[in-house]
DNA sequence: GTCTATAAAACGATAGAC
DNA sequence: GTCTATCGTTTTATAGAC
């Protein structure tokens, strides 16, 4: 299974401002991505970006932290919801992680921590926006636990316990330049969510 | 004990600088932080900048990484060298992280997440500076784990685990505007230290 | 060590023709 | 829906007086 999103992305000239934006700002930040600098890299014209994006940067910015807070969400959701064993889901969920880290030379893990904590302070559309996202991973996870027979609670608990143990992971390995941080906690948590399981 | 930096800072105007640099970076992040603010916010003079920091706004961001890490560093230094018992030591500093952030409205966490994710990809020397931080303050506890008797590579497994829950929980804290993320990964690491110990 | 003026470039955004 | 020219601002950085 590819570390990947599966549906193909469409090629029309929103589109591909959108998923262009998407890519810059996850690597370079929102602030440290300029208009010109997208509209190069989605080869669209510069009128086209007003056209669809009235509202200008910040539009944009919403809705780039949308599309890939989905698109993050869609990919939670194929290993996790539709398979029978959660403690092999996991595992193979950080692999997939480490395995992208290291093929793209650790530029991409979380398609939107880096925005988010650029404008948890001074942007409130966009906080909000990937607030909406992070939460609706951990929800996919919190109810896959709780199939598994842990009460609310302690699901709830347990999906948080990954999302972090997931993007501290993320920042040390692109900061540091190892996955091995995404091999140590993704060890770590597997076996957390094995204990609660068997303790059930 | 204070969640803060206990030695009192310098009063120059170089250090006005690179603290009020380092104070707007973590909040606004690297590129969304422009020079003159840095200098309104410090009650610097223009001119001062470019005198104590030749290099410009990179070689200030080097400086402020630096600065950033080896403050919390003594911060870690304090709660986990300093101490007899390693989980008590833990338990107050994820409760010290969840009060500080809520005393700051949720802007202040880790004071070079937010640069380190922004520069990763983009700034060698900054994205370098940050790693070394990161390093030194995973050093500590990992001694100190160490001096609890566990061998060196659980030590070293345990104090990325408890550096990605926290840096995981700060940045899930500061987009949702909820210190509980801080308090579950809290207690969570608290409970895997101890059993960590108990089956030495 | 401080200050101001200013350069040179990049920025987000808009206008108007097509 | 596309394109280009351009506006006004802000940015980093420098020069030169004090």
């Amino acid at each position: 299974m590819a570390f990947v999103a599966t549906t193909a992305a469409p090629d029309d000239t929103r589109s591909r401002i959108l998923a262009g934006a998407a890519r810059l700002f996850r690597r370079r930040g929102f602030a440290g991505t300029g208009i010109k600098a997208i509209l190069t890299e989605s080869n669209a014209p510069y009128g086209s970006l007003y056209h669809f994006f009235p509202g200008g940067k910040e539009e944009l910015g919403v809705a780039a932290v949308a599309e890939g807070g989905e698109t993050y969400r869609q990919l939670v959701e194929v290993f996790f919801e539709h398979t029978d064993d959660v403690i092999d889901a996991t595992r193979r969920f950080f692999d997939g992680a480490a395995e992208l880290l290291e093929a793209t030379d650790f530029d991409d893990a979380c398609p939107i921590a880096t925005i988010a904590l650029e404008v948890a302070s001074v942007n409130e559309p966009m906080r909000a926006a990937a607030a909406g996202a992070f939460d609706s991973w951990i929800d996919i996870i919190e109810r896959r636990l709780a199939r598994d027979g842990l009460d609310p609670e302690r699901a709830h608990g347990l999906a948080v316990e990954l999302f972090c143990a997931m993007e501290g992971a993320f920042l040390l390995a692109r900061t540091t330049r190892s996955s091995t941080p995404v091999r140590i906690v993704g060890s770590s948590i597997t076996a957390g969510i094995q204990r609660a399981i068997t303790h059930t």
